[in-house]
DNA sequence: ACAAAAGTGTTCAACGTACACCCATGC
DNA sequence: GCATGGGTGTACGTTGAACACTTTTGT
């Protein structure tokens, strides 16, 4: 089936396309998460596409001809925020036929996480700004869908990855962490058990400096040792537990 | 982006769609994963599109218009194998511009586990019969790449959730299930350690039935537990673990 | 001095892993 | 009686969870 239809449907080579096949759009969108006053954000723009006027919305663009997914997820971020080089991570493919007002689109999602203050936005355009994540009621399209399954993929990343310490400062303490942690999590944790995980990892390195301005006892700043996380070999999976 | 973009190539009511955007193709791939003689199978059929004549090929097909992604799979499975009630899980989107000859196609992978003595294929075109994944070297397109990731995939969903059963008949020996696992996985495992672990989660039913004409010791039979299963209450995550 | 959070260890239960012998059946 | 796999239990090490007090700083 997909070897004929496609066949019949041959528009690269310049003839017009009458199959009905083509007629379904192609997008990505954008889930760019940081946080900041220890609270999740996420990245929106306004969206000005009736019926969605004035909802909040993900950076979504249609996927060009000529261009990989992944060049269309990099071309995006960069014209909606001016940064370049954001790594990101697929989620999964929204493909209800009456997701998008305006015809026929399937959209994939990509999620990554950025460290706010060193990633300053460089384009402002449709508002864009951090949005606290706890705060977000109702979104344009299926974004809301697509907001709830990025949330969920990422409380199960940060637990096999370290990718949500790219969220803090290169020095952060070990409070900042477990904060970062509940929260992306959404449940508090015991101190003591936080602190022996982290450690016997033997992934932090201790930077000898102290949290300063704090008005409580400062506490030791710590980086996170990429280079040595980087050779770890891991683990497949946990075994069976269903 | 995405808004201005598709409202100005607003093909649904009927002009012509000049923009590249929406020569792009999707389509959707179906990985059907069974079991025989203890070795793992899936469902192929002979691709007849160069330059991929005669190499093997998932179950794919161009997704409609006005076809949800969901039914569009539906679609093809039955179209492909004449079994209707399918359930498939999505796995990921491969999207590289020139994963297909024709063309423009990006295409979503979903995955399946069917029991093959309880499913008989009633179409059988373009050869479709099940291989031995083991034995398979070389597929058309991109499509050994997607079930690449559709057996990690495997890997990691049959030991987070039953569905893995679904391969076995409904009424199976630890050996059966134990080899299942074994060659899914591919590795050995301790038979005690095995038993253990699945007798303590309670969910085995022994129907008080043993193998016959098997040349040793016959075992006992037993049955999946699927609505005990259902009410017990899953586990988010396992905690921190890079 | 007080408030706030840093820092630190032990105990217990649960779980994963390693490992060896006798038993029931078919041939 | 022999080959084949069925069926079983223990010991050990690791891990996760629960839990409280002293220390350091800013105000």
């Amino acid at each position: 089936m997909e070897k004929s239809t496609i066949i019949s449907s041959n528009h690269i080579q310049g003839e017009p396309a009458p199959e009905p096949e083509f007629t379904v759009g192609v997008s990505v969108d954008c889930v760019i998460f940081g946080f900041e006053d220890y609270k999740l954000k996420v990245l929106l723009i306004k969206s000005d596409m009736l019926p969605y006027e004035d909802h909040w919305s993900l950076l979504g663009d249609i996927v060009n001809p000529d261009e990989d997914i992944d060049a269309a997820v990099s071309r995006i971020v960069k014209d909606r925020t001016g940064l370049n080089d954001v790594y990101m991570e697929q989620v999964r493919t929204f493909g209800k036929v009456n997701r998008h007002p305006k015809g026929r689109v399937i959209t994939t999602a990509y999620c990554s996480l950025l460290n706010i203050r060193h990633n300053e936005l460089k384009i402002l355009d449709n508002e864009l700004h951090w949005h606290d994540v706890q705060e977000i009621k109702e979104m344009a399209f299926d974004h809301m869908e697509i907001l709830d399954a990025c949330r969920n993929w990422l409380q199960y990343r940060v637990q096999k990855h370290p990718l949500g310490l790219r969220l803090l400062e290169t020095e952060f303490s070990l409070r900042d962490l477990q904060l970062l942690y509940e929260t992306i999590l959404g449940e508090k944790m015991d101190r003591r058990n936080f602190r022996k995980k982290f450690f016997s990892m033997e992934l932090l390195i201790d930077t000898g400096i102290m949290e300063k301005n704090v008005p409580h006892r400062p506490g030791k700043l710590y980086r996170f040792d990429y280079e040595k996380y980087g050779k770890t070999k891991k683990k497949k999976w946990q075994g069976i537990d269903f």
